[in-house]
DNA sequence: CATGAATGAGTTTTCATTCAT
DNA sequence: AATGAATGAAAACTCATTCAT
């Protein structure tokens, strides 16, 4: 369950437009693509067109809402995993929790359309962050290599999903083998020269 | 430098102008993501909208093509590779070219709107025949670990340009890291038992 | 003058539009034939082409609208003459009154268009079951040979309109004169035995 | 089987494609309606688009070469009766011939999109003279009634096939119960006066 | 002479967004 | 604040007709 905080309190009722906007948007963009329309959004949500647009100015808007919350979610969830005890499971699983939501609902289509998004971006950049810690302690602990980053690991959270999606008809966890490729090649073991430095976050 | 071979020979014009479209199309999509418009690739074609249509009857047989177009030309370098004498550089070198030409023009996304179309499942299947033939090469020289398998590979084709284009402004090489990262996972050395079996191609 | 009845009660505005669409596209229809554009009714009209989508889905709907509209109004023509003291006489009405309003306007080659729509279907069966009733009394009174249908009138209402539009510039009301021609082969004075019987209505 | 005789002579094998179009034309138009493409006649017709131009520079002088080869082929007919002994059976057989081929391929809606075409003209105004002489006998013969003309006739000779028309799926001569309903409306007994005197042709 | 290729004008339909109630 | 109505711009696709080979 995601609390998404708009910027001013709303009445009770228009608060909970939002939120059935919301879910409604999620639903209909999982099914329909970045192509879901406002007008089958809306019915679905229960309201009338012109109402999702007094919430959301545009399209690209209520996109990045949307965004925005799986960002939040994210990086609460990462923030949790800061005080385990061992920081390479954590890591491994702030991954898997990742992958899992991903599995469930692939919105990464939305980012490109959120890409400009002021708030958005700074919802990006604080799971970044997160995650660069979790990286740290990981890396401190030996559980990954030293060569690796948190940028690497942010940059590497949707490959597992993206790579069972290929996949014409995949098993519903079938990310955990390639999350597991993965991961074996972010451990200390075996682990040749990479033939690029890590870049740096923006 | 990709060679489009049309069902029947065409008149020389015509012949061109197919190339012409293909290449516009290419561009278009990569610039503009699946909903180019057929208007705006027949005016960067240079040639009428109808004429998009007399060579393609529909917007998903022109993407059929491209799709087809890019399948075949890495089954040709896959299966020169297989001649090699060291398959595992051999199976690298295949993963890196086949990085590059994504990192240039990612059209994957075009693959989910040609998924129905007969010659691309064709040609996409031998593709991943080829690919099969590479790692069981590199299996038997012991080049990477015994419980992969040429599935996996072709699942994990995209993930290092992927994996770098979540960047705002990535390096036009940084794939390569991820790929560096990636096949460490697939080497021999350090292999973790894998949480899931290898899936099998539909 | 025709009215339609909506599904359901609409905003003054948007109803006021739907009469303007219906009136607007029965003239073009009649000018322009099946293949009047809805480009052309909606200008005719004065509303956006996207405004005449939004009161009838597809063009077959709003060809339906019309259809259908008709059926009604001939309907309730017929019922009023149910009552009449003169069968005979009330069945010649019906079908002057049919023919007058075809030599107006007539929207014959709509139903092919329509003849899928089952609303449309109802009210052409209501219009039939009227037709019976009246050619019955007609019948009982001696005013129409006993070997006449309902079908058969109902079959035959556009035939004095359509003889008279071969004509290469007919007088408005020529076709009078054919209807008593067919009104004389109705009768029972001088019938010889048909060669089929009457059909039965599907 | 009909003739047509195009102005010029072709040679052998152009005259031979001109039959072939002509044919392929007939049964798209039949099969499609009006809007029949000019494509789908070349490809039924086994020949290019481009040819069909070359026979018949526009649309409508292809249409209008079938309209008049009917014309013809009815003038033809006709004639022919006018020899008959019995003038009123002459008549009748003259309008089944004619209902049994609008039964066969109903092409009177070609007629319209032909109106302009004086080749068209002269040929029909050939078959109305004709039918005037053939009503001419029959009026002299007592087989029809006295306020009866040719023009009467003619306009009314698709009205069997059209009544039968209106039926969901009539029995293919259905027609005859029509075509002898109006025939007993032409026959003097019984007939009473017409409202309108008879029209002249143009 | 016949053809395959090309085209411009046109078709129905959809959609994000604004407006009036 | 919420809605139903309206809209302009655009999309994919079709067709009669012309042109180059």
């Amino acid at each position: 369950m995601i609390v998404t905080t708009p910027a001013r309190s709303l009445r009770a009722d228009a608060a909970r437009n939002r939120e059935l906007l919301l879910a409604a948007a999620e639903e209909e963009f999982v099914e329909r693509g970045l192509d879901a329309s406002i007008a089958d959004i809306a019915r679905r949500a229960g309201v009338a067109k012109a109402t999702v647009f007094r919430h959301f100015a545009t399209k690209e808007e209520l996109i990045a809402a949307i965004v925005g919350s799986h960002f939040s979610a994210l990086t609460a969830v990462a923030r949790g995993l800061l005080e385990s005890a061992d920081p390479g499971a954590a890591l491994l699983e702030f991954l898997t929790v990742a992958a899992d939501g991903l599995q469930q609902q692939d919105l990464t289509f939305l980012q490109t359309a959120s890409e400009g998004d002021s708030t958005v971006i700074a919802l990006r950049d604080e799971l970044h962050a997160t995650v660069d810690s979790l990286v740290e302690r990981a890396r401190e602990a030996g559980a990954v290599r030293a060569d690796i980053t948190g940028t690497d690991v942010f940059l590497l959270i949707c490959a597992p999903v993206h790579a069972a999606g290929f996949l014409p008809r995949p098993a519903p966890d079938l990310w955990r083998r390639y999350l597991g490729i993965i991961f074996d090649g972010l451990r200390p073991e075996g682990a040749n020269p990479l033939p690029l430095p890590a870049p740096s976050w923006s």
